[in-house]
DNA sequence: CTATTGCTTACCATTATAGTAAACAATATC
DNA sequence: GATATTGTTTACTATAATGGTAAGCAATAG
């Protein structure tokens, strides 16, 4: 039924809860799992996964925790998605045209190119500032 | 990993089959399955529900087959979309804010709704006829 | 040394997806 | 009206993806 991946939704929470404090600020994954709502195991897997694309930094032991890499304005709700998923591909004939039995004149390449192009670009506008200020906003009105 | 349903795959390829003939002609569901390449069996229930939808017309019988019900300008990839999958929703929160754990100031329901929503134009703005267009672009080139 | 934190691996249950098979219903034609 | 041809419907199966759990490992501040 074409859903957002789960493990994605929780990536840009967590990425989210981070934003929402000062640049630098570490929090321990215990205090993001529980205002965000993500399963401890899920977390600890997500954690990991955004700390090997380098969109966090993790510090273990007391009074660790993780802190964003770089500032909220330079991360895109692409690159979380692409540190969960890899690269958003919503139909394997547009990687692999060559292979398409349809050949090269397949009318769904056009069809779900487009559309994963509406999509990559949407994902690749949306900075983790543009949400935290969407989420104050509502906050505040 | 966010794939477009294979069952919508076929059921635009089985609309653009009849939209490259001239309106109002009939084609047999085998001569479709194999231009198409859609399985038999598959193509059976796609058809039935594309019926359902009065997006095309069925005729049973001897020299029977389908038509497209209107004029591929005036059909969208969505429409085609809808009657396979029914409305999308990429995320339930999208729908059910109300019940959503983080409450008001969700802040996945403004990511995912703007991604939703350019998905939605985007479906809404192919028709038929433009895809067909882009085919035959294609084949003379 | 130890408690606290993140990291890794293996596993399980449920659901969605892709596809198959077979019997049924309508109808043009002879 | 018999029959072949077409679309309709239902039930079923196998595989993969998803969502989630559990337990042990590794680093480190105090």
């Amino acid at each position: 039924m074409m859903r957002i991946n789960r493990r994605t939704d929780y990536a840009v929470r967590i990425m989210l809860a981070l934003a929402e404090h000062p640049y630098g600020e570490r929090l321990s994954t215990k205090t993001i799992r529980e205002t965000m709502l993500v399963p401890k195991a899920f977390l600890e897997r997500i954690v990991a996964e955004l700390s090997k694309a380098s969109l966090i930094k993790t510090y273990p032991g007391p009074n660790g925790g993780i802190m964003l890499f770089q500032t909220p304005e330079t991360i895109t709700v692409r690159q979380i998605w692409e540190a969960i998923e890899g690269p958003l591909l919503i139909s394997d004939c547009l990687q692999t045209p060559e292979e398409c039995p349809l050949h090269e004149n397949c009318p769904m390449r056009s069809c779900w190119g487009k559309l994963q192009k509406v999509m990559l670009d949407e994902l690749t506008a949306m900075t983790l500032s543009d949400l935290s200020l969407e989420v104050r906003k509502k906050q505040f009105i």
